[in-house]
DNA sequence: GTTCCGATTTTCT
DNA sequence: GAAAATCGGAACA
């Protein structure tokens, strides 16, 4: 399948969330192929989204979020994980499509060996789980998926029936139905569960 | 099955 | 100093 180019992720962040359904990240390390499917994905778009990074304007973490689109976004959060995002919409205009979920296709085996974890179901159904299964983390911020040899994008299959739900792990901007994902797959992350709503605090 | 909690870094207030 | 685009393990049911 033919590697995604400039023009697939300079669009609008939403849609090039759920373009990116089906498509197959790859990462080449020490000359091993590891891939996997695109199954769940979350738009942030900065400007008047203020669950994104962007939303204060530019800072040292976020600043690959406002340049050229088609770039790896990686950042660190609660003190263990990182988390891969891919840079979108024309340059100036901070965006970026957080990859929540993956299927595994290629490298299955070390995959298991790098999550020290016998089962494929849960191997990367997970932002931070898929970083830590294809070794992602800031060495990889700011490449150019659209160049780079150890991270890019090819085009898949038709994803199937495409879900959407507010994103997950946010507390502003939850109103917006962000979050994409296959309807029915099982390498689909699951979430956090829903906190009930406090009635009298 | 669900719920609680600790890990532990980066950024911004 | 608090909160964060999370995860896995422990406790409980």
């Amino acid at each position: 399948m033919a590697r995604l180019r400039r023009t697939f992720f300079a669009r609008y962040t939403p849609t090039v969330a759920k373009a990116l359904l089906g498509c197959e990240l790859v990462r080449v390390v020490e000359g091993e192929r590891l891939s996997g499917r695109i199954v769940e994905t979350e738009a942030y778009r900065g400007g008047r989204d203020p669950a994104s990074h962007a939303f204060r304007g530019l800072t040292g973490r976020n600043r690959v979020m406002f340049g050229e689109a088609g770039h790896a976004y990686v950042y660190f959060t609660y003190g263990n994980h990182w988390m891969l995002n891919m840079t979108t919409e024309r340059e100036g205009i901070p965006g970026a499509v957080l990859i929540r979920a993956i299927e595994p296709v290629e490298g299955i085996a070390t995959m298991k060996r790098r999550r020290r974890l016998s089962s494929v179901v849960g191997l990367a159904s997970g932002p931070g789980k898929l970083t830590k299964a294809f070794a992602i983390d800031k060495e990889l911020n700011g490449e150019d998926l659209v160049r780079s040899p150890r991270l890019f994008v090819e085009g898949g299959k038709e994803p199937g029936i495409v879900g959407s739900s507010s994103r997950i792990g946010i507390s502003e901007g939850a109103e917006l139905r962000w979050r994409f994902f296959v309807e029915g797959n099982p390498f689909v992350s699951r979430g956090r569960p829903s906190r009930p709503v406090v009635q009298n605090p």
